[in-house]
DNA sequence: AAGTTAAGCGTGGTCAGACCACTTTTTTAA
DNA sequence: TTAAAAAAGTGGTCTGACCACGCTTAACTT
């Protein structure tokens, strides 16, 4: 008996595959055109119903758009979907929540930092409206402020799993930052003061707290 | 000509709908077990090729884990399949190597300040033989030295995404850190010097290098 | 009697084909 | 020429069949 064989991955998942190859290789971008289910089903020689299950995957995550009698279209990724989902099966995970917590504010960490050789008048300016704009929901204000940062980071990849997490983050009522915790930020931004940030939000929330 | 029909809402959505009201009225808790899909295809009138749609959104979502030959069972909501997902297409784009080698350092130095608190003389001992390894392939070393350490954080999202990067940067060039790297950060730890970790990092590597 | 092996059953996994519903294209009829 | 009808192409759904796997139970061997 084997140790420990890699549990054998189901034909759906390796459609995945199969039509990422093929988006990869063919160029197609946003609006483009896959080809049909029965098309994909025969030259991939797998069942129509396997094509579908992947394809509702993709599907769910937001990465294609089914449009009935007339095809299956690539789109720009938005990950509501999934998220919409997720609402509805309210499971509330303690672990999970407080997982993804520390995760995203590690990154909102580094991204601050990453930011910093990049933000130029303009985006000072913008940050700064943001953070003295009295909003109702705080954590939109909290999203708009992180948003911009992000993207500063001129880290595509950072801005994917950030929005990700982001977008989980939003069915669980996650603790913000205090209030004046953004001006803080902009007052070492406009200081120049590279090395106060790391300490700035190790005072301020619960990421990387030293032991005990 | 109606003037916004809410568009026809697919088959298998509805099951999603009722299957999460089945999960209510039933009181059922993570572990426990769904009716079969024959027996919920019958129950709810549908197709079994649309319930399984429905479940494969489920298990994609982490809702739900099916068992070969068992049968399928609720389970503590994790977001890491969608995650493991999205990340294979959003990572097929050629600039993102550089971006991913960057998020990946990045998790890897706040993972050495995270798992600081947890490490016990065990995990100490296994982490000095790693470092004194002579392995021709030093990649290989530093994949055993952070598996390890990321998965002292405790933090089992932060664990996946950190994996998932790691077996990306496989294919990608090597750029490892410096041998003496690791027993740097080995002598910090026997010195339970927790405030050095953060600068160690900066200089070694080009995460978070700051302006100029 | 105890332990081992084999058969049966229930389950998820996959496939093929049929038909429906919708959209676009082509053909037909006025 | 133009409007209506038919055809073609696509996603949506259902059914039934068969395979692969894990467990339970019966049968067999010792």
């Amino acid at each position: 008996m084997a140790v420990s064989m890699s549990p054998k991955q189901k034909v759906y998942q390796g459609v995945l595959l199969e039509i990422r190859k093929f988006i990869e290789s063919n160029q197609l971008e946003p609006g483009d055109k896959l080809p049909s289910e029965r098309e994909l089903s025969e030259k991939l020689k797998r069942g129509r119903s396997s094509v579908r299950e992947a394809l509702r995957a993709m599907e769910l995550l937001g990465l294609i758009e089914t449009k009935h009698g007339e095809g299956t279209f690539l789109r720009t990724y938005r990950p509501y979907k999934s998220v919409e989902l997720l609402a509805l099966f309210i499971l509330q995970d303690h672990n999970t929540r407080e997982d993804l917590l520390l995760v995203k504010q590690l990154l909102e960490k580094e991204a601050a930092k990453l930011a910093f050789p990049h933000l130029d008048g303009q985006d000072m300016r913008e940050l700064n409206k943001i953070s003295n704009h009295t909003m109702t929901e705080t954590m939109e204000k909290h999203r708009e402020f992180f948003h911009l940062l992000v993207k500063r980071t001129d880290n595509q990849l950072l801005v994917k799993i950030w929005q990700l997490l982001d977008e989980f983050s939003r069915t669980i009522h996650s603790e913000h930052y205090p209030m004046g915790f953004y001006k803080d930020l902009m007052e070492l931004y406009s200081a120049r003061n590279f090395a106060e940030i790391e300490p700035l939000f190790e005072k301020t929330v619960s990421v990387s707290t030293p032991i005990k």
